[in-house]
DNA sequence: AATGAATGAGCCTTCATTCAT
DNA sequence: AATGAATGAAGGCTCATTCAT
């Protein structure tokens, strides 16, 4: 299903505007904001210069573009995994396995997108937190009535939060420079129990 | 002590080498790395452009210079704060103590060593996770030996302390980010506490 | 008369070459000759960025056709109001004032016109001189009639035609880019009088 | 004196701007101001393009140098000249004479000032007006004098001044489009008489 | 050691014009 | 006849780096 959905957002736009992305997905991944050239975009997508700016405004435009593609498709298998749990601890751990596993899926992508680069384009930069600040929110949420409910006592539940998401985004990273990584399901089952034992979830 | 020591690492430079990564270190913080240009830092620092490049190889080496320092101080903060710590549990929340204090006091400074730019020159970001790097592998020594003690159940080691630091880490970013932030001292308490729980030390 | 005759001008052209030049003098109004692309007019126009090369040949050829359009307008208007005179002075008057009202009844397109450009395209210059100079030619003509008839003394017709068109160019110039500018007759008459006097007419 | 005066004002400049301002001449008079490249300009004053930026701000301001320049001059010149006039009528003479004759030197640069083009640039073109503003300025307190004193009859001061200056405008320009122009001399000697009489003054 | 003028590659973006449909 | 997507040259400007003084 959410593999249509993507796939539906992928198909509004023309199979150009697609190799346009996709070569802007690489070549931004290989150099960065500031260090892509849209020349080279252009040339690595087989069009012209100018026809890249018949499908998006400008660069920054184009860079926006692909962080909307990941959050977007992030966020719709966050949603879909969490629906499928039974309990406040089950929720948790779904959405960051929801997001662990797709971001895992194209490492390069999700290097580009958890390497923010406020230079000179502070706009781009604030783009990219929204990704994490959702997630922030959406734990934010679970950890409020699991206190409500008597689950977990009570604390800084921002504090929380960010601590929670922090050491999936961290562990992450750090997964994401291994040249030998272990298995993310590995990863996910380790980090979800030590935050649930962090959170005061009790067996 | 501290001071002392850190102030060794700046008496190594000249005065004038001093100026200009001084100098560095606002624009930087004010313009991002791609942002700043190596007149303005020369003007800053009351130097000619050409002088820039007797003390500092090119721009890259300028910014990693600054990344060092930081870096420096930061360790050698944790290193003292730990000799004072008595048991594993104190020396985990010292490490972790020492660095928000730290990088804390200087938001500007910290604001730049923590937005990593892989932007055209992707060595800086290599640079700049070494010092997470180095804090995990402290981490890790600390988690061992707390398995070999029996204080904490076996775990993966190396998982552990990426979570662990990155909780601290993340937190930090946010809370650079906040307007009116809350005391430090109140986020490292929280997190001390989450991390203990999460690694699985029993009170 | 002169309406139908301006419109035979019109006819010759099919609707959709009527409404690209009708926006063309829109676009070239507001924006001049570089700011001006041939895509804004196309959209005003209602015609697709092709149809306009099917119609004119090029940039240039499109900004010419309106200078040609106004151009020919005015003189024909010139022509009509001439053989409502009777004598040499009046025939000279009504000339300018014919070119004067004319112009001055399309202030955006007069300033258009009014505005030589030989920017990039060196040739737009050219073509718009020729306005003036067929104006002078006419002068020319009267002069040497006057000058024969003994109304005038002998002198430099040339310098003189110029120089009387010119002061109904320049005052037009300054009358055009004033923002409430005095009635355009009152123009007519003062100058009309003050070359009279200038080529010796005597009263 | 005049010589000397305009000499200091390019003794200000190093020899390098100098290069520059000189290509930059050339280049404008021969291809307009948007015909026109900085890299040209560089390439003819045998710098780099960068050098370019060393000694002018942009394009623009390197435009307006030398419209100042030439604005100066003639503007030098015509004080200068007035000061031999005894009377209004020669002082009006020598005004027109003054102008004409300074750019009579340079017909090329005066082709450029005279070719205003307003498009894109809307600060060119007002730059460009200044000259001739102040031209009609000075020749409107001379009007006003001689009306005050009686030499002529109450008038449109305004628009005679334009008038007056427009004849020498415009048959100044019909004298640079000439291939073998008659002697300057001969054209301030036959509009001074013209718009001396057309003025009313009397012999 | 120090200077700062000079370099020139490289960047983003625009737009007149073409041509396959 | 008409379309409009595609082209790619060209332009102004910046800036890390060098080097003659």
């Amino acid at each position: 299903m959410a593999y249509q959905r993507s796939d539906k957002v992928k198909e509004k736009l023309s199979a150009k505007q697609r190799a346009i992305i996709n070569a802007a997905k690489e070549v931004f991944t290989e150099h960065g904001y500031e260090g892509t050239s849209i020349k080279e975009i252009a040339r690595r997508a087989g069009v012209a210069t100018g026809t890249v700016y018949l499908y998006l405004r400008n660069k920054e435009a184009l860079f926006n573009a692909i962080i909307d593609e990941v959050y977007e498709t992030v966020l719709q298998e966050i949603v879909r995994e969490r629906q499928k749990a039974n309990n406040r601890r089950d929720k948790l751990k779904a959405s960051m396995a929801a997001a662990l596993q797709t971001l895992g899926k194209h490492r390069d992508l999700a290097r580009l997108v958890m390497t923010p680069s406020n230079d000179r384009v502070p706009k781009v930069g604030v783009h990219l937190a929204d990704l994490t600040n959702r997630l922030v929110q959406l734990v934010e949420a679970d950890l409020a009535e699991a206190i409500e409910a008597g689950e977990i006592p009570a604390q800084d539940i921002h504090l929380a939060a960010v601590a929670f998401v922090g050491t999936f985004y961290h562990t992450f990273s750090d997964w994401l420079q291994q040249e030998s990584p272990v298995p993310l399901h590995h990863v996910v089952e380790t980090l979800s129990a030590y935050n649930l034992r962090g959170l005061g979830f009790t067996e």
